[in-house]
Formats: C-alpha cells, sequence, structure tokens
DNA sequence: ATATTATGGATAATAAAAGTCTTTGAATAA
DNA sequence: TTATTCAAAGACTTTTATTATCCATAATAT
C-alpha cells in the first residue's frame, strides 16, 4: 500500500500554484518541467482538481491552472481525495455473522490519518 | 491506496489464532476455508508472520499454525507491517532544496494511523 | 513406510498505476 | 478571419504490484 504518484504531483502543484498569484494563470508545461513529469500526465491529474473545484483552468493564449477556492479552504486531505478517491483504506468482503470487528479498528485507524491530514492546509507550507 | 487482500487474510487469521487455545495448531486448509481463499496462497502469506516470529508452524500429520508470542504483544500494527513491509506510505523522490515539507506532513498523517494501530491488539477484538 | 502438512520457487492471471499520443475545442492575438 | 496557444478528453500502451496456481521438496506424526 502506497500513495501514489499521481497524489505528490498533485500535492507539490498545489503549492506551486498556492505559492504563485492568483491573477494570472501558469501553463502545465512549466508546472511540469518543474516536477520533473510529462505535461499530457500532468493535465490528466489536474483536470480532476478542477472538477473538485480547488483549481481553475484557462483555454488560450496566457491560459493555465490558477487556483480557485479561498487558499484557506484547501487542506491536504481535499487534493488526496480528489486523486485517490475517497473510498475507505480497508475492505472486508466476508460475510461474518455481525459487523468485522476487524475493519472497524481499521476504520478508526484511517480516521486519524485523515483527521490530521484535514487540519493542514497546503497554504501553511508556503515559504516566507 | 489500499490496503492489500492479504493483509485482510492475515488480519483474520491471527484472530482466530489468538481465539483458538495456541495447544494444537489449526491447519492452513481449515484457516483458508474459512475465508474462502486457497491454502496455497494462504500458506504464503503466513509464512510471512511466522518470519515475523508472531505464530509457529509445524509440519506433519497434526501440524498447522498456531499463535507462538504472548497475545498480549502482537497488535495490529505488528501484522500489517509483516505483511505491508513498513516502508512510508508517502515517498517524495523530488530533489527540493531543503527537505520536503508536503512529506513532513504526509509523515505525521501516517504515524497517528500507525500510533492507533500500534495501540490496538488482535486480542481486544476476542468475543466473550 | 506412508500419509499429512508446511515451505519455496516458478510462473500465470488480473488489476491498478503511470505514462504516451492524438484529436478536439476554447481563448487569444495578429 | 486566421493562426497560435493552450487545456480537455479518449484511446492506447507500458510497467508494476497483487493475487493467485502448480509442483517439487522437506519435515513430522502414526
Amino acid at each position: 500500500m502506497k500513495f501514489t504518484k499521481a497524489t505528490n504531483y498533485a500535492l507539490h502543484t498545489m503549492l506551486a500554484l498556492v505559492e504563485s498569484s492568483a491573477v494570472k494563470p501558469i501553463g502545465v508545461q512549466q508546472l511540469a518541467e518543474a516536477q520533473g513529469v510529462s505535461p499530457t500526465y500532468l493535465s490528466k491529474i489536474l483536470t480532476r482538481l478542477v472538477k473538485a473545484g480547488m483549481i481553475e483552468s484557462a483555454s488560450g493564449a496566457n491560459g493555465g491552472y490558477r487556483i480557485s477556492r479561498n487558499k484557506d479552504d484547501i487542506t491536504f486531505l481535499d487534493i488526496i481525495q480528489a486523486i485517490e478517491g475517497s473510498a475507505s483504506l480497508f475492505e472486508c468482503d466476508f460475510v461474518h455473522g455481525e459487523e468485522c470487528l476487524i475493519q472497524a479498528v481499521m476504520k478508526d485507524a484511517e480516521e486519524k490519518m485523515e483527521s490530521h491530514l484535514k487540519s493542514m492546509k497546503i497554504k501553511d507550507l508556503i515559504r516566507k
């Protein structure tokens, strides 16, 4: 079990966008180059962030991506779930008599992690 | 990102072994049947638990697996790490100037989850 | 000895992640 | 209007990890 690289790309891109002014957009070319990933692949990832409503895209000359929501609102959890989805990390398919106690423990553990990711906002990382 | 099925098999097997007496071993056949998984595959998983020192195996007639360590010592985290390994869930390969702040946040989050998994012992789930 | 049971290696099947290529369509600039 | 710049989308391909299966071997009790 690992977080996907896509999540890493998304987090780094969001940090870059939050650090830059929200006025003029940054092209995917530039964002991709900074991370050593292909522009087409990165754009696929960024499209998911657009759909989640945390960034905006602009086509055409001088287009690109910029932050849309209030910077203060965007948490690590938001970004991660936009990429990885929000399904539970642990799924027990067996049909026990009752509810699965193991799954309950796993879910609690997961929630500890999530609550930390929810408390951390991406803008907290901006270097002064 | 998901926990593997192997982890689910391992957790359920450990629960079964802890619930049963530690005197006579249970065959992989029986354990596998209870979970609807093939004995050969389950035995591969259990071998990892053996190597991690939490269960013992006995070959030959009337052989099988039984708990080895003190039940009280075996945590969810022990079992999960025996199967999934103990590498970090998030790895940032980029070469930033300094240390990666994003990775630091992710590591903290992971540790929240781990500390919960470490606090929960498998024997806590035994049905009375 | 023989039946029973775990171990280990090789390999196959499946699924998920990571990435490419190409086309389309929107926006701008000339 | 036309050419240029850029994101979006879909169809693929490649790579990697997971989930197995099969078979030969080693250990052990009866």
